[in-house]
DNA sequence: TCTGGGGTCCTAGGACCC
DNA sequence: TCTGGGGTCCTAGGACCC
């Protein structure tokens, strides 16, 4: 049997822990730049509020009803997330994690007990120790689990726990489900299901093999096995390492000057390089994009993606040197940019990612601590002993965030407005380096 | 007139997830 | 005025290899 568990309105309850004011209010957190709402409390779902709104749509509201609005604080999120995880693993030690909010739960072995039972030590734990309510629903596949545990999450009985063994009442779950909150089917599928009057998890669990697999490949084709209770999405208790790594954000305002983009690009380039270095591995390509406000129809829009610009720069010898990305990250803006458009947004993605111990070496490379210049340029992309960058991470962490940064990414007064600061956040509780003195004491 | 049989790698596009 | 930021997997088709 796997169970998932699921924390409920996860960011909201983070907040509420610090923050016991807001219990029983209607509260939301905002994405980044204070744009969208990302989650909601169940007093801020029966006001209407949908997820993914964007915020200025329901200024009007948030007043009125006197709703408690956050930034989001993915420091605090991904901090109460790993302890959330410790405590799990104390009483149940095979746990893949899914996400920030959610993970599935390895239930065999326990064969003895009392699934329900123990459930729910594992749910009181978590609330005790950590402050957070979650669902947690225990099945024989992952997807019927999902299905288990959103239908607790709706129900006021069971104590927000439910474990499912016999047939009969993974049918009536199954009934009870429409096709589209399946896990694996989207908008698009959802769609194609109900022109073939597929319109529930039932319905589409009684269609032929075949027709699942014909409509749906063998990503559908596997989903049909887990309804069945055929497992085919197996536990992943050890998380595989990257493929590719993406650092990108719209701008505090639209831009349109080239070098605070370039400023941005380098920020975004700087941070996957330490993405990179934190997971161990090395790119051997590069991405740069940047595109306008697709919301704004009277502007004139531009995408590099969308207009077939979409340069993949391969790295002469892959890297994770903050260096070595940014030059080349501001090397594939310019090929880019083009004026005369107002850009709200840019990113960077690195991609080819391998182990930082297997790197492939370049024929030219020269292991050489004094090069001649005719090799300077390639050099300057092998540096053998990336003392640099680990002085740099060293001191990141030692003394907090950005403590050191590379030039490329300092702000001068022209070029800052790219940046932006969220209004509405709360204090880094429970890591170090806080705006907060009694923080840092922790 | 007739034109094999087996592969790999890469990319774009489509679908999905949180 | 204001609309987020990450990821994965699968398939088809093109280009190439022997």
């Amino acid at each position: 049997m796997i169970g998932l568990l699921d924390a409920n309105n996860f960011y909201v309850s983070c907040e509420r822990v610090f923050n016991p004011d807001i219990v029983n209010k209607p509260v939301v957190v905002l994405s980044n730049k204070d744009g969208c709402v990302v989650s909601r409390s169940n007093e801020a779902k029966s006001l209407g509020i949908g997820m993914g709104t964007p915020f200025f749509q329901i200024k009007v509201l948030a007043e009125m009803e006197d709703i408690r609005v956050y930034s989001s604080n993915y420091t605090l999120y991904g901090d109460m997330s790993g302890r959330i995880c410790a405590e799990v693993k104390s009483l149940i030690p095979n746990v893949e994690v899914y996400s920030i909010d959610e993970q599935f739960l390895d239930f065999g072995g326990f064969g003895g007990h009392d699934l329900s039972a123990l459930g729910n030590e594992v749910k009181t734990r978590v609330k005790k120790h950590i402050g957070i309510p979650t669902c947690l629903g225990i099945v024989k596949t992952k997807t019927l689990a999902k299905i288990a545990n959103h239908i607790t999450k709706k129900s006021l009985t069971h104590n927000g726990i439910y474990v499912l063994e016999h047939p009969k009442l993974v049918e009536a779950f199954l009934r009870l489900t429409p096709v589209g909150d399946l896990w694996g089917v989207g908008r698009r599928y959802q769609k194609k299901l109900a022109e073939h009057k597929i319109y529930t998890a039932l319905d589409l669990y009684n269609t032929p093999e075949h027709f699942v697999r014909k409509q749906m490949t063998v990503v559908g084709q596997r989903l049909w096995h887990e309804l069945h209770g055929r497992p085919c999405i197996p536990l992943e208790q050890i998380s595989k390492p990257k493929k590719n790594i993406c650092t990108s954000r719209t701008f505090g305002q639209l831009e349109t000057d080239l070098s605070a983009i370039k400023e941005a690009v380098a920020t975004h380039a700087a941070s996957c390089a330490e993405k990179l270095r934190k997971e161990s591995s090395i790119a051997n390509y590069l991405q740069v994009f940047i595109q306008t406000n697709r919301y704004r129809k009277d502007d004139p829009q531009y995408s590099n993606r969308a207009a077939n610009r979409s340069f993949t720069w391969t790295l002469p010898i892959a890297s994770n040197d903050s260096r070595d990305l940014i030059r080349y990250a501001t090397q594939a803006l310019e090929q880019i940019f083009r004026s005369d458009f107002k850009y709200n947004k840019c990113g960077v993605i690195v991609s080819g990612l391998v182990p930082e111990n297997e790197r492939q070496l370049n024929l030219f490379e020269s292991t050489d601590k004094q090069p001649e210049p005719i090799f300077e340029q390639v050099q300057a992309v092998c540096r053998p002993d990336n003392r640099v960058m680990k002085a740099m991470d060293d001191l990141n962490g030692r003394f907090g965030a950005k403590t050191i940064k590379l030039g490329a990414t300092m702000s001068t007064q022209k070029t800052q407005s790219w940046q932006l600061t969220p209004s509405l956040l709360s204090p880094h509780y429970t890591t170090k380096f806080t705006d907060i003195p009694i923080a840092r004491c922790s």
